[in-house]
DNA sequence: CACGATTTGTTCGTATGTATG
DNA sequence: TCATACATACGAACAAATCGT
């Protein structure tokens, strides 16, 4: 018997399919802690052997963990245990890298395209300026260890904010993208929470399944004078994240 | 002419596709009232008829403005004007009456169920109790105008509030309870946001179908002298309410 | 429970206008 | 002028969900 992995065979035809036996077994296994947060399970071949049976069976039971949060496949990299939801402070400094480098997390953010576009109303009412006006558009993934953590459009009025593109692609954070464009502080003035399903193109920025939950953060940042600079809509998956107010 | 409906034909070659036209004819209609909230558009075909356009042109405006979150489309039946959702304010003196009649409509709570349990270890964290120390746990149902807004969980010491299920049955607001109880005034001392999907109790009690989207909202309310009176786990039909934070 | 009617969702194919080089 | 690419628009058929009988 084997001192650290208990695989007792798997039982046919008692009413539990083998893949779900196998992801009854996993499901137990890290929640023994045999398996850490953030830890890459075995390879779907290591745990076929394992059970002794099909790859295309591993890949069932994962699918299902998956289904539940409770694992992340990741093309060409492996299968992660998803850790516990990382508490996300919403105030009136809330900084992304300040906040996932806190907890120990290595932030870093991806510019996913940046179009200049006519402010919607909705836009143009959070920035103070006139519908139609033109704004930059930026489509962002924020990362932690990797793993995405939320995905946002923010919109910056124009002409003031031209080069913000490229120093967030460069900087890959919020905070020094603003440094370089010379704004050195901001804080954030509103801040709403809906949530809803993840369509299909959001569901893939944050490499979870469409319709999973996601958390709408709708939020405006504004300079030391006061000025608007910033609107934003953050998408975070609801299982990744607890946002915490007045902490 | 029709009285009702000002259908101007579309203007081709104009630099505006048609779609987008009959993307801003609705928006205007809505705006005007003409569809008011929560009522059924037309269907695809009528307004395909209407403006004199392919259903699929009729369609790229309706997800256009399904985009904006103007209306929302249900397979099978129909196209509907959503409502704009209650903006609920989160803060240190959030109160579930006062926000909802202060928008106009009437607020009262239900009790479903009250109970003595033993304090779980979230519970008892909260509340500043050893686990396993008796509280009250009661199950309520918050309305606006009759319609269910949100249901919660709330946990409060033992023996200080034993009539506390009595009074908030016959006061219907959490806060007049207390008032009853010798609170006269109470803070919110934390707040944490998640979002998933309800399951069937919830489901039925915000009068939801099983699997739309809540926001948990669990929170801490503390008494003038900074104890911990009550713990809370507040579910809120994610698309009738939105939080805002620090407005 | 079955069925049909209604309505939105999806997928073919085709044609046209516009911008680009 | 020609070639190409892309978004727009139209047509037809079918799939899927919902509702009433």
């Amino acid at each position: 018997m084997d001192a650290q992995l208990q695989t007792p065979g798997l039982v046919r035809g008692e009413g539990l399919t083998a893949w779900r036996q196998i992801a009854d077994a996993l499901t137990a296994d890290i929640a023994a802690g045999l398996y850490a947060a953030g830890q890459q399970l075995p390879t779907e071949s290591a745990l076929a052997a394992r059970f002794s049976v099909n790859r295309h069976t591993v890949r069932r039971a994962l699918a299902a963990l998956a289904e539940g949060g409770l694992v992340r496949a990741s093309q060409g990299r492996g299968t992660f245990v998803e850790g516990a939801p990382l508490s996300y402070p919403i105030g009136t400094r809330t900084r992304f890298s300040e906040i996932v480098s806190g907890a120990g997390r290595e932030a870093w953010g991806d510019l996913l395209a940046a179009a200049t576009v006519p402010a919607a109303p909705e836009q143009a009412l959070a920035l103070a300026l006139t519908p139609g006006a033109p704004v930059l558009e930026l489509h962002t993934v924020h990362r932690a260890d990797g793993a995405p953590l939320s995905t946002a459009l923010t919109w910056l009025p124009l002409p003031r904010f031209a080069g913000f593109g490229e120093a967030y692609a460069a900087r890959g954070s919020i905070t020094r993208a603003f440094a370089e464009c010379g704004v050195p502080d901001y804080t954030r003035m509103s801040t709403r929470v809906r949530a809803r399903p993840a369509d299909a193109q959001e569901a893939s920025r944050l490499d979870i399944t469409p319709g999973r939950v996601v958390l709408v953060v709708s939020s405006v940042n504004v300079d030391p004078a006061g000025v608007p600079i910033q609107a934003n809509r953050t998408l975070f998956a609801a299982d990744r994240v607890e946002l915490v107010i007045g902490g």
